[in-house]
DNA sequence: AGATATAGTTAACCATACTTAAATAGAAGG
DNA sequence: CCTTCTATTTAAGTATGGTTAACTATATCT
C-alpha cells in the first residue's frame, strides 16, 4: 500500500526531473532556430485550437489584442502562419498553420520527446508496461479534470 | 505485453498534455509576479546549482557572459540573489538565493505542482500504486541517465 | 617579475515584445 | 439608417534582454 506522503514525495520527484528538461530542452531548442518564446507560444496555441482568431490568442496569451496581431504578423511574413478572413464574419480572421508552421511544431515537439524517449528506452518490459498504464491512467485523469473545469465555467 | 508502439503512443500523449500544462501555468504565474522568464530561469539554475558563478550561468543559459551578469544584477537589486566574492578565487563571484528567492522559487514550484495534485487527487488507490511505481521506475531511469551522459563528457 | 589568461562589470547599441491610443471596417440592434 | 459594439490593425513609446567591445582585477604560467 502506497501511503499519501510517499506518493506526493514520488510524484514531485519526478515532475522536477521532467519539468526542467522538458522547459530546458525546448528553449534550448527554439533558440537555436531563432525564433523567440512568444512565436514559439503562440503557434503552439494555433495548433493546439485549429481556427483560432486574434482575440482567441490575445485571451489565452494574456497579452493585449494589439500584442497578439503583430505577433502573428511576423509570424505571417514568416511564412508560419496563414491569415484568412472569418467567412461568417469578415471582421474576423483566423489563423491556420502553413506546412512550415506545422513542421516546425513537429520538430520541436520531437526535440521534446527525444530525452524522455530515451529514458524509457532503458526500461524492462516489466518496467515498461507499468510506465505504460500509469501514463494511460493520467491521460484519462487529466482529460476527466480538464471536462469538469469547463464544465464549471459555464 | 504492451507492444513498442503502443507504448510510445501513450507516452507521447501524456507527455503532450503534461508539458503543456507544466509550461502555460509557470509561464502564467510568472508574469503574475513581475518578473521575466530570463530572470526566472536564472533564478531556477541557482536553486538547481547552489554555488554557481556568472561564468556557470552564462553557460547554462547559452548567453554571454555580460548578459548574465546584468541579468544577475537585477535580480541581486530586486533582493533575490545574494553575490558574494569566492573565498579562493576573488575574481570569481558565486550567487545565492535570498530567503526572498528561495521563496519565491518555491511558490513557483508549487504552482506547478497544483494542477498535477489536482489529477493524482481523482485516482483510485490501485492506481495511485501503479502511477506511484511509474514514477519511481521513470525518476531512476532519469538519474541513470543523467550519469551516464555526464561520463561520457569526460 | 612580467606576460597572458580568466572572471566579471560597464557602456553603447539593437531587436523584440509589450503597452496605450487612435483608426478602420464590418456586424448587430433599435 | 444610424448608432453602437466588436475584431483587428497601425503607430508611438517603453522596458527588457541580448549583443560586442573596452576595462578592472585577480590568477596562472614561464
Amino acid at each position: 500500500m502506497t501511503n499519501l506522503l510517499q506518493f506526493s514525495k514520488s510524484l514531485r520527484e519526478w515532475m522536477e526531473i521532467f519539468a526542467h528538461h522538458s522547459m530546458h530542452d525546448t528553449t534550448r531548442y527554439i533558440k537555436t532556430t531563432g525564433f523567440s518564446m512568444p512565436q514559439f507560444f503562440m503557434l503552439m496555441h494555433v495548433h493546439r485550437h485549429e481556427r483560432c482568431g486574434i482575440s482567441d490568442l490575445s485571451e489565452r496569451m494574456e497579452v493585449s489584442a494589439a500584442a497578439a496581431s503583430q505577433l502573428a504578423d511576423k509570424l505571417v511574413q514568416a511564412g508560419l502562419l496563414e491569415r484568412n478572413e472569418d467567412l461568417h464574419d469578415r471582421r474576423a480572421k483566423h489563423l491556420t498553420l502553413t506546412p512550415k508552421g506545422q513542421a516546425f511544431i513537429n520538430a520541436s515537439i520531437a526535440e521534446r520527446y527525444r530525452w524522455m524517449e530515451q529514458v524509457a528506452e532503458n526500461l524492462s518490459a516489466d518496467e515498461r508496461e507499468t510506465v505504460n498504464q500509469a501514463m494511460v491512467i493520467l491521460t484519462k485523469a487529466a482529460k476527466q479534470q480538464e471536462e469538469s473545469l469547463a464544465s464549471n465555467h459555464e
